[in-house]
DNA sequence: TAGTGGTCTAGACCACCAT
DNA sequence: TGGTGGTCTAGACCACTAC
């Protein structure tokens, strides 16, 4: 535990019972206080402004940020995804197979389309009724024997216990589609209803791409939530 | 201009002509080239990696990112969406008009139901053809004698120049809807047709929410793309 | 083991906000 | 004008990677 994460931590418990627009104590006072380097605690307030936990405003202060929100957009499995909305993740899975990349996938993975890839399909649950379907696609050589293991759960912790990979960045793409028979179908919704689309390429921390993913929602049951900022 | 800004466009120059994966000269290296003390060199280098430009390594060095994407998720007006995808905005006010803020808003906004908010109602199109369907709500009292101007082109700008108001933050919710009979006319769809909606409440440097808008877009002429990381 | 990025220090000056 | 956050320096040591 570093200096300024564990600064952060301690920040982050006096901020969370300070109502918004709360003038933090100045960097020079909170270094005095925690006997560090001012460096170190513009570390830790950099993190949390980074969060949208707090703002800061030149020459007048560091302020706490509205509880409200505080979301960014992160990177996150399904698994946890339905854990942070309070449901329970489940799969089945409808299709797992040994197959040719293809232009499409090829492209994402950086493979030639004739390169041989796994495909798992599966439908995924939260507390047991219908979500999304994803399909995944994923180089043969960089998860060697995949199909042997369970993939009715957490795909990414399946890829990091196994494999040791690790997701650090994702590509994406998020649309609205009209589903499809099958679609409809398979996520007990009646056809034409619309679902929103998520296409993702996700890359390890040395950018080299692990996963193709398509996933499409129920437009009933999901939304996406998140924090922009403008760049300057 | 600071240093590490002109550093880090400098840094970028070269970045451009080098392919994925090559790695930077050190940190070290660089700060001695540039005559600037090594942190300066860390400041464009977190920029650098934040934007997704390079990845960092540690213990083995600082490596060109895949040029492809370099997309993060910034808070852009719809006019500067729209130049960026090379297409030409243009807009039709549908409403403009001064009313009561309503639970919905007024939570966005801060007001109470009752409190007087401006709404003004546009179809935007890009290249003279419908793109989305935007619904604006402003508090009457951060934008007096907000209708007296020209409300067909940007807003933002119009709320920079006239009011000294800049966007800084703002908080979307994002989901896929079926478009009812209104909008699908107004965007010259089918009824039925799936659509892209974002609920926005966007916000000023010091927090303070300025405007509570949602837009609708047609489905086969927009999507979002956007970067993720995982969080650490 | 040599070299890399990650952390940390103790100073200094600048740009901006409030009064 | 005094105090704030923003920038910058010149060091030092640590954790990790690659060989």
């Amino acid at each position: 535990m570093t200096k300024h994460e564990e600064l952060r931590q301690r920040l982050l418990l006096d901020i969370e019972r300070m109502p918004a627009h709360t003038a933090l104590a100045t960097e020079r006072e909170i270094a005095a206080a925690y006997d560090v380097s001012r460096n170190t605690v513009r570390q830790a307030l950099d993190s949390l402004a980074t969060s949208g936990t707090v703002y800061r405003v030149q020459g007048a202060g560091t302020f706490v940020a509205s509880h409200a929100v505080h979301k960014s957009l992160t990177l996150t499995s399904f698994s946890e995804d339905m854990h942070a909305r309070g449901l329970r993740p489940s799969s089945h899975v409808l299709t797992a197979e040994r197959t040719r990349a293809g232009p499409q996938v090829a492209s994402q993975l950086d493979l030639a389309a004739d390169d041989e890839v796994f495909r798992v399909a599966r439908l995924r649950l939260a507390d047991e009724s219908p979500m999304c379907l994803e399909n995944v696609h994923l180089s043969v050589h960089r998860v060697p024997h995949l199909l042997e293991h369970d993939l009715s759960t957490s795909l990414y912790e399946l890829l990091h216990r196994h494999y040791q990979l690790e997701l650090c960045r994702a590509d994406q793409v998020v649309l609205a589609v009209d589903l499809d028979d099958t679609e409809a179908a398979l996520l007990s919704v009646s056809t034409g209803s619309s679902g929103l689309r998520v296409i993702r390429t996700g890359m390890d921390h040395r950018e080299r791409p692990v996963e193709a993913t398509v996933t499409t929602y129920r437009a009933d049951r999901y939304d996406m939530r998140f924090t922009v900022r403008r760049t300057q």
